[in-house]
Parts: structure tokens; C-alpha cells; sequence
DNA sequence: CTGCGTAGCTTACGCGCGTAAGTTGAACCT
DNA sequence: AGGTTCAACTTACGCGCGTAAGCTACGCAG
């Protein structure tokens, strides 16, 4: 038996159908292919019996017809493609639900999200972008001016840089990476800490993220009066996270509480502490961002910042359909993505012994 | 100064260029349109003057032409795109290398590759496949008969359902999730280990990947003589673990090592094994599958499967460039993209304690 | 001087579709 | 009887492209 199973490539001499046409419907229904048009696409002004429309629609179902979308979209001049530019090196565990949430979203409004991988070089993006001739496109990779206009010209209507720029940038609307940083900041000085450390990874391919979650620290602490974050940075080895952590606690006015660039971050400070000895909160407080599944499993478990990413997700979903859609000004649904999620490595105010 | 910067979405009102189409290449050169494109393409059998050739190729220099995907998909019936659909529910780590790996692969050959993500139930990966009008699709979802034949008369000529098909359903070639499995049994049993357990996970979304994994530890097994693994499900709780460790260690014949599903199980396992005052390797062994970074950071680090992702991302793409060029028989240029990390959580067969 | 091969083009068609602009014949009004 | 209206269609065009087929003028053999 040689039937062919999942997991087989073929080539494509096997005798398979192809698809019909409205040419083929047209023939099979006995009228012209002006009137299949018009009955499947239910045309406004057009006069067609019911008996008519009736064969129209049966041909159509007989057929198992669809329209081209390649035809549709050099007749119409637009796609119904939303293109998500998205860097490979940046593929963490919260992806799948954030785009199968604006894949969801966008699908309402008969819009077809698909991804593009980017490489170190965001080179092919143009490229593809030309390929699809997408209706929108939605970056998470910062995108040149030159690169833009460059997409706007290839079809693109919409284009959203979700990384990388400034709040006001934003159209002051939502979610930056600077939010979760601000987050921190602010949680942290609502527990009574004053001086505060920053735990900057040591990748470059962070660096797009952790600079504006920095600077969001920065600006929580400037608002609230607070000493700027002493910022070190911790490569991921438990070694070198140790003797970051002794030079925050060690000063004459020693840093209480570390915002850590990402949970594995702050798992790194929490072998490092052990590697010292020491112990979160009672030593020095932790929190991170992400929520990863590991953060239940530490000792003590670890707080963070969690970011809502279905709800971030729907913002710029929503965000990119009513920017098609073209008509009043902007308003996001929700402004806060983001919520702390407390556990055991931040001490508050007060506190002698943290509970286990 | 209101500089569209990046993060700003517009509407399409701003005055952008239209893109140039071959006939405004062909007025600028002042020759006809069939010229241009017989210029652009380098028709092999017409014969063109060099003057008129600069002229043209100066004219699309200057306009910055580039052929319309959407005419030439319909014109010659076939794109240039490679679908990859991919289960939301699966996001992990590797992703980004693995797409890049193949986005590259496939680039060379003047195919792109975009991804489209799938929710639980795959309803919309035919629709998409209709959209776009790939020439290859290459699914980590499994696809019902009906689905790939649909898609095959929506013009994917090749098909590559990279999950959930047997050894013997991928032409003998490769990495199949059954791999790991063998991989981890294998080493287990060959550090004298010889009554084994396999840590399954609770989560439903995991099962596709589970079963074959597992599959492939009982196929081990019985290739080497071992008797079956002693499967438990191991929900993602320290407490869970440690009683499902309770019930393994604690039999007539105890089980000596664990393959856990993949490395955050393990870390659950080894969460487990401190819940109940045990260590391994001393009291169990354990080896996961992934070799996620925090792998390194556990007391002990733990010992693990790691696949080769990009070995096995580039078979792939080898394989879809292979069967779209549509000649020779496929072989595999390796078949070994699995290895194991040996750290601490194995005990080897003679040893007292483990070296820390 | 006529015929012919050929370099160097142009004209024409089809891919599959939406849709504007006809066309036809029956019903209705004067 | 002759004109008007209108339902129910069909014909024709363009979207941007590749490419088969046709066309023209020039050089050259007979």
C-alpha cells in the first residue's frame, strides 16, 4: 500500500483537479461570467432572477469554486494580507499566543495575517514586502524612513513599528517596552525602596528591548523622586551575576532592589545570590518581566511584571483595522497591558521575614 | 516638527508614489512594453540592440521598477512562496533559528518564506493556502488527506508535513519527534540504566508531540531488550512530580532514570526530587529534551537532548527546494541532527556520586 | 532590379477577475 | 400602433505581466 500519508513530499505529476475558474462556473450555470461575478459577490444594482442566481450558486458549489486572490488582487490593486515582520532572534514563548490573537482579530475583517522572519539585517524585508504587496504591514523590527516609504510606494497603506519608538511616537497609545520598565520601577518603590539596581543583559540582540525598558525605569524614578537606577550589566552565567550583585550591596549606600531586564535574568540573580550566599528579599528584592512558567518553580518564587499580550496583541490588531478603515482618530480600548504579579523576591516596607 | 517617525500609523492619504509598471518603464524609453520585458528578462531568443538595452534598463533604473508579484503569480500561474504553518501553541525557543534558517535556505532559491500561525483547530490553513497560492507548504500541523489534496488543487505542488507521520511516512529521512525519544533511551540505557520512566505531560496541546516521543523511548526499548518505560503524567506542580517520583522510586523493581518530556518538565522533576529530599542523579536520573538555557542553571545542570535545529531546518528546506526542482531521488545530507549534552542529572553505571 | 533572410522591434493575446456600458425583449402607457 | 421603461442579462475593458506571432527596413545574393 502505497497511499501517500503525511510526511510525503510529491512532485506534481499526481492527476489532481485544477481549480475552477468563474469562466467554469459561467459555463456549467449557462450565463456569462459577468453575471457569476455579480451573483457571487451579491452586486447592488444588478437585476438577476432567482432562478438565475440559483444555477449560479449551484455551479459554483459543484466546482468548489474561489475566486484568485492573485486575479483579485492585480484587479483591485490591494491585497487582503497583513505582513508581521518579525526578528528570529527574538522568538520567545509568549509569540504563539500573541499572533494567533491578531491572527484571530485581523481575520474578522477578512484580513489574512502572515509572518516574515528577519535575520540580523532586516534586508529581506523590503523584499518580501514588495512580494506580498501587503495592505499593512506590522514591524517588530525598527524600520528606516528610507525603508517606509520604500513600503508605503510597494501598497502597503499601514504601517506600525511596534518597537523601538517613543511613547509620543505612538501616537501616545500603548504598550511600549519603556511600560515595563515603569512598571517595575513604580511596584518596587510602592514596596518603600529607594535605591534601585538595574540588571542589563549582556546580548546585543537584546539591546532594542532593554534600552527603552531602562529608560522606562528612569523615568519612573525621575517622576517619583527617586535616585536614578544604578545600572549594571549581568552577563547569564551565575559567576558574574554574583559579583554584580555584590557590587550593588556593598556601597556606601547600597542598592535594596534590582529590576531585572527579563525573568531569565532575574534567574540568573537568583543563582547568583546563591553563589553569595545570600537570599531574595531578606538580602536583596527581584522582580523581573515575562511570567515565565519557571518563575512558580524558583526559591522563593519570583515576582514580575506580566505583560498582557492577548490584550496587547488586540490593541494593535484593532489598531491596524481601524487605520484601514480610515475614519476618526485613534482610541485605544485598554492602556494597561501590564500587571505585577507578586510573589516571593520582593520584601516590602515594613516586612522583618518574608513568608515563605 | 511632525515627522512620521517610526510607531506612527497613517492612512493612505499621505502622497506617495505610485510603484512604476513596465509601461512607464517603456514610455520613458521610448520603446515598446514587450521590449522592456524581454530587456528585464533576458529573452534568450530576441534579439535587442545595445542602445535600446541601456535605455530601458537606465529607464527601470530610474523609476525603480520591479515586476508586480500579483501580475506574475496570475500570468504564470505560480508564485514564489513557501507557507510554513506553524501551532500557535507551540511557540518555543528554537523557533527563530529555525525559520531564519530556512527563510535563508529557501531565499536562495528565490522563494520566500512566511509563516502563518494556526489556533487549535486548523480551519484557516486552507484559506490562507487559497490567499497566498504557495508552490510549497511545509506544515508542523498534522493535515487530514482531504486538507493536503485541497491544498494541492489550490496550486501547493509540494507538501511537507514535517510532524506527526512515521519513520517510514517521511521517505526514511529524517528527525522525526520519535528521535529524541530514542536518543534519550539510548543514552540512558548505554550508562547502564535499565529500568527507565518517562515523565508525559499533562498539557493536551503537548500530546502531538508527546506520543511519538514517547513512541520512540518504547521503540528503544524494545531494539535494546529493556523492558517498557514506566510512563507517568506529570502535571507542571513540584508537588505532582514529587508523587509521581514517589511512585516510580518506591516499587519492587524501581525505575533508576526518568526521560522527562522535554527540559521544563525536567526542571518540574527536579523540583520534584527536592520536594522529597532526594537529588539526582543520585536517587533518579533524569534527562530532558531541548537543552533550554536554564538547563545550565539548575543544581545539578541538567543533562539533555539537543536538536540541531538548523541541520534539521535546512534538510527541510533542502528537501522542499529538492522536490519543487522535481528530479532525482531525495537523500538526506545527514541524518543525525540530535545530540546529547551530558551534565549532571545522569548517573553513569559504576559511579558512587556524581562529580558536582 | 527582385527576392529573401534577418536584426530589431511592435502588436496582440491570455492569465482571472470586477464592473461600466451596452443590448434585448417584454410590459406598460398614451 | 408607437414610444418608454426596466428587468435581466451580455459584451467589453483594464489591472500588469510574459510571450507568440507579425511587421519593417536593410543588407545582400542572384
Amino acid at each position: 500500500m502505497t497511499s501517500d500519508g503525511p510526511g510525503r513530499a510529491q512532485s506534481g505529476e499526481s492527476a489532481r483537479a485544477k481549480r475552477a475558474t468563474s469562466t467554469d462556473v459561467a459555463r456549467l450555470a449557462g450565463v456569462s461570467r459577468a453575471t457569476v461575478s455579480y451573483v457571487l459577490n451579491n452586486a447592488p444594482h444588478q437585476k438577476i432572477s432567482d432562478a438565475t442566481r440559483r444555477r449560479v450558486l449551484e455551479a459554483a458549489d459543484a466546482l468548489d469554486y474561489w475566486p484568485s486572490a492573485q486575479a483579485l488582487a492585480l484587479a483591485s490593486g490591494r491585497t487582503s494580507l497583513v505582513l508581521c515582520l518579525w526578528p528570529a532572534a527574538l522568538a520567545g514563548r509568549h509569540l504563539g499566543i500573541r499572533m494567533s490573537t491578531m491572527t484571530r482579530h485581523l481575520a474578522k475583517y477578512h484580513l489574512t495575517l502572515v509572518t516574515h522572519w528577519l535575520g540580523k539585517d532586516s534586508e529581506s524585508a523590503l523584499d518580501v514586502c514588495k512580494i506580498l504587496n501587503p495592505v499593512a504591514v506590522v514591524s517588530y523590527v525598527p524600520l528606516s524612513e528610507e525603508e517606509t516609504t520604500a513600503m508605503r510606494t510597494a501598497g502597503a497603506d499601514v504601517i506600525e513599528v511596534v518597537v523601538g519608538g517613543s511613547r509620543e511616537d505612538n501616537s501616545g497609545v500603548w504598550l511600549g517596552e519603556e511600560s515595563t520598565g515603569e512598571a517595575q520601577a513604580r511596584y518596587l518603590a510602592e514596596a518603600g525602596h529607594r535605591r534601585l539596581g538595574y540588571a542589563y543583559p549582556a546580548a546585543a540582540r537584546l539591546e532594542q528591548f532593554a534600552r527603552p525598558r531602562l529608560a522606562g525605569v528612569r523615568q519612573a524614578c525621575r517622576e517619583l523622586g527617586l535616585p536614578g537606577p544604578q545600572v549594571l550589566t549581568v552577563p547569564p552565567t551565575p559567576e558574574e551575576a554574583a559579583a554584580a550583585i555584590h557590587t550593588w550591596t556593598s556601597g556606601a549606600r547600597p542598592v535594596t532592589a534590582v529590576c531585572a531586564y527579563d525573568d531569565e535574568m532575574a534567574l540568573v540573580m537568583l543563582a547568583g545570590l546563591r553563589e553569595n550566599e545570600m537570599r531574595a528579599p531578606d538580602d536583596l528584592s527581584l522582580i523581573g518581566v515575562d511570567d515565565i512558567p519557571a518563575c512558580v518553580l524558583t526559591d522563593p518564587p519570583l515576582t514580575t511584571v506580566r505583560i498582557d499580550v492577548p490584550a496587547h496583541a488586540t490593541e494593535i490588531a484593532r489598531k491596524i483595522v481601524h487605520a484601514l478603515s480610515g475614519d476618526q482618530p485613534w482610541s485605544p480600548l485598554t492602556d494597561t497591558c501590564l500587571a505585577v504579579v507578586e510573589r516571593g523576591t520582593v520584601r516590602r516596607q515594613g516586612d522583618r521575614r518574608t513568608a515563605r
